[in-house]
DNA sequence: AGCTTGTAGCTAACGATATTAGCCAACTTT
DNA sequence: AAAGTTGGCTAATATCGTTAGCTACAAGCT
C-alpha cells in the first residue's frame, strides 16, 4: 500500500473544501478520508479529532479572511476602504460559508493559539479600515465591534438563508455600508 | 409502567430549557429523554427526529423572542423603542442561548410553517421600531436588515465570546444602539 | 361492568459515526 | 544494509439516532 503522502496542512485544506461543498454539518471523518484517499483512521495519524479539525479548519478560514479584507483594502481610505472591506468580506463568507461556519463558536485556547493570532490579523484589517475616519479613542473599541457585528451578522444570516422577503440582498449590503459610513463619519 | 402523560409541547419545552443548559450541540435524545422520564425511543412517538425537535424549538424561541421584544417596545417610540427592543433581544438570545441557536440556519418549509410564522412575528416587532422614524418606503427593508444584522451579529459573536479584549460588553452595546439611533435618525 | 381500540411507552436491534488499539510496510537515517 | 520512525491499514468499541414490534394503560362504547 503505497503512502499517500499527507500533512496536516493538507487534510485540513481538504477539511476547509468538503465543509464548503458539502456544508460543515454534513463534514464527516469518513467523507473526507475518501476525499483525500485514505481510509478514516489515518486521518488520526495528521489531526487529533473532529474538535482539533474544526479549529484548524477556522484558523485557515480566519487566515484567508484576514488576507483578503487586507488584500482589499490596501490604497484605500475613508468610505472606499470600508467598502472594500465589508465587500471582500462578505464576499469570502459567500465563497466558503463551510469554513467560515467552522469560525462560529471556537474559542481560542490562549494568546498564542493559531487560532487567536488569525483572528487578530482579521480584526487588524478592519482596525486598519477604522483609521480612516476621525475616532475618538474611546470610541474605538466600540465602533470596531460594530463593524465586526454588522458583517458578521449579515454574512450569517444571509448564509443562513436568513433574509427571506423581497428587496435585493446586495442592495441592502450596499445600503448597509453607506449606513455605516455616514454614522463614522459624523461622530 | 405508568404512563408520564407527555405532550409534543412538553417534549419540546424540555428540549429548549435542555439546549440552554447543555448548549445546543450537546442536546442529544437520550438526554432529552431522560429529562422528561422517559426512554429514548419514546421520544418519538411526540417528536419526528431531531431535525423536527430542533426546528420546533427554534419556533418556540422565535415566539419567545417576539413576545420579549413586543412587550418591551410597548409605549414607547425612536430612540427608546429601539433601545428597549434591542436590550430585549439581547437579554433574551443571553438568557436562552441554546434555543436561541437553534434558530440559526433553520428555514422554513412554506408560509404556514409555524417556524415561518413565529419569524414573521420577530420581525413585525422590529418594524414597529422603525415606525418611530421618518423612514423612506424604499428604505425601510434595508433598515429592517440592518438592525437584524447588527442585533444578530452582536449576540452571536458575545455568545460565542467573540469580544475578547478590554472594553466593557454592555457599554459596546449601548453605544451600537446610539450609533443606529443616529443613524436612523438621519436619513 | 366488560370489551374494544388507539396509542404511549418499552425492549431489541440496526446503521452511522467517531475514536482507539495494534499490526505492518514504507520511507529515512546512519 | 540495518534500524528506527511513522503513515496507513484492519479490527474492534462506544455512542447516537432511528425503526420495528410488543404490551399495557386509558378512554370510549355497548
Amino acid at each position: 500500500m503505497p503512502r499517500a503522502g499527507l500533512a496536516p496542512a493538507t487534510v485540513v485544506a481538504a477539511g476547509a473544501a468538503l465543509a464548503d461543498d458539502v456544508g460543515l454539518a454534513n463534514l464527516t471523518m469518513g467523507l473526507l478520508a475518501e476525499r483525500v484517499g485514505v481510509r478514516t483512521p489515518s486521518l488520526y495519524k495528521h489531526v487529533d479529532g473532529q474538535e482539533d479539525l474544526n479549529r484548524r479548519i477556522a484558523a485557515v478560514a480566519l487566515g484567508e479572511a484576514a488576507d483578503a479584507v487586507g488584500r482589499a483594502v490596501q490604497g484605500y481610505a475613508g468610505r472606499d476602504a470600508l467598502a472594500a472591506a465589508a465587500r471582500a468580506f462578505r464576499a469570502f463568507v459567500v465563497e466558503h460559508p463551510g469554513r467560515y461556519a467552522a469560525t462560529i463558536g471556537v474559542e481560542p485556547s490562549g494568546p498564542d493559539d493559531p487560532l487567536a493570532v488569525e483572528s487578530r490579523r482579521l480584526l487588524d484589517a478592519f482596525t486598519s479600515v477604522l483609521r480612516g475616519y476621525r475616532i475618538d479613542e474611546s470610541d474605538a473599541d466600540h465602533a470596531l465591534r460594530m463593524l465586526r457585528s454588522l458583517c458578521h451578522g449579515f454574512a450569517a444570516l444571509q448564509a443562513a438563508n436568513g433574509f427571506q422577503w423581497s428587496a435585493d440582498v446586495d442592495e441592502s449590503f450596499e445600503w448597509l455600508i453607506a449606513f455605516a459610513d455616514r454614522g463614522l463619519r459624523t461622530l
